[in-house]
DNA sequence: TCCGCTTCGTTGAAGGTTCAACCAAAGCCG
DNA sequence: CGGCTTTGGTTGAACCTTCAACGAAGCGGA
């Protein structure tokens, strides 16, 4: 393309909006976090996401997709995790490659512990602030987001229906 | 508080939502980001920033305001640019404590030449996939959120209008 | 069976961020 | 002036993420 489309002053502002949000929004999520649970937000999923996992457990690949994290950040969370006796990792019974992270008691109760925290400052910061109409608009923006990034970097403009 | 209120299934579709689409965004945009321009996105803001600025220079303060980031994160970031030549530092003429940041015509090429791949990126994954309608919904949520984190952790239910 | 290809997960190094400690200059107040 | 507090900015250590390289195990065709 010859030209580059520029933001227009509408278009800056929403844009500027939604970094800025996240911005200081996580920045404050992290913190809290980090203060009541010693962890960062990154960690807490990985526990979370664990504890709704049957028997508290999931193969290591799909907790990396389920926390959208790449393998070799998941196993280097995961091994601090460890360390701290809030996760294990056994084999994987009949696949060899495979390793299965589960929760231990222990982490079951560090969750159960900065879980209302967190959902407190998610409320205050976030939930409680819009209405049920844009928690709508958010749900419906976030996916449409998702899934540009998820289809990649094709280029709309180039028709290509098929491919 | 007794008990924790939990979200509702809305409420979590919208919060997983806004969640996931930062994750994926900023990862797909600092990857982008640092292929075509060999930064990452905060970085990248810095230049932006200071490109904006009067004389393109900035004190340092200001520049950590503008750019959300705390003064040590500014002041290594800085200097990493600095060491690539893009940024330079000096003192500021009055206050015997400030330091002045300003863009070299380096750093300012720089930007030039990462900003419409970055502007293309934006677009593609976000601006483009809105009608004009969400992007007015997504400022005005981004809006509130900011105004609430910045608020602090306050607790809205308590009534004290006044402090 | 053997060989190549892919997938799973880990590792170490490099780079970025955070946190607490710190120095220097400014401001304030007696 | 002299001491106290505040502000601006930097530093180093600890921690987290990324990236590329790797080893081990499964898969698949000749």
């Amino acid at each position: 393309m010859a030209t580059t489309r520029w933001l227009t002053a509408e278009q800056q502002r929403a844009w500027r909006a939604y970094l800025e949000s996240t911005k200081v929004l996580f920045d404050a999520l992290d913190r809290q976090l980090q203060r009541e649970a010693d962890m960062p937000h990154a960690y807490f999923e990985v526990l979370v996401r664990l504890s709704e996992a049957e028997q508290r457990s999931l193969r290591m690949s799909e907790l990396a997709d389920l926390t959208l994290s790449s393998r070799s950040r998941l196993s280097h969370a995961v091994a601090r995790l460890e360390e701290r006796g809030w996760v294990v990792r056994t084999k994987h019974e009949t696949d060899g490659r495979g390793q299965i992270a589960t929760l231990t008691d222990a982490g079951f109760a560090v969750l159960e512990s900065a879980a209302p925290g967190h959902v407190d400052t998610v409320r205050r910061y976030v939930i409680d602030g819009l209405s049920d109409e844009q928690l709508e608009q958010l749900a419906a923006i976030g996916e449409t987001i998702i899934a540009r990034v998820e289809r990649g970097p094709a280029d709309p403009e180039c028709l290509d229906p098929g491919a």
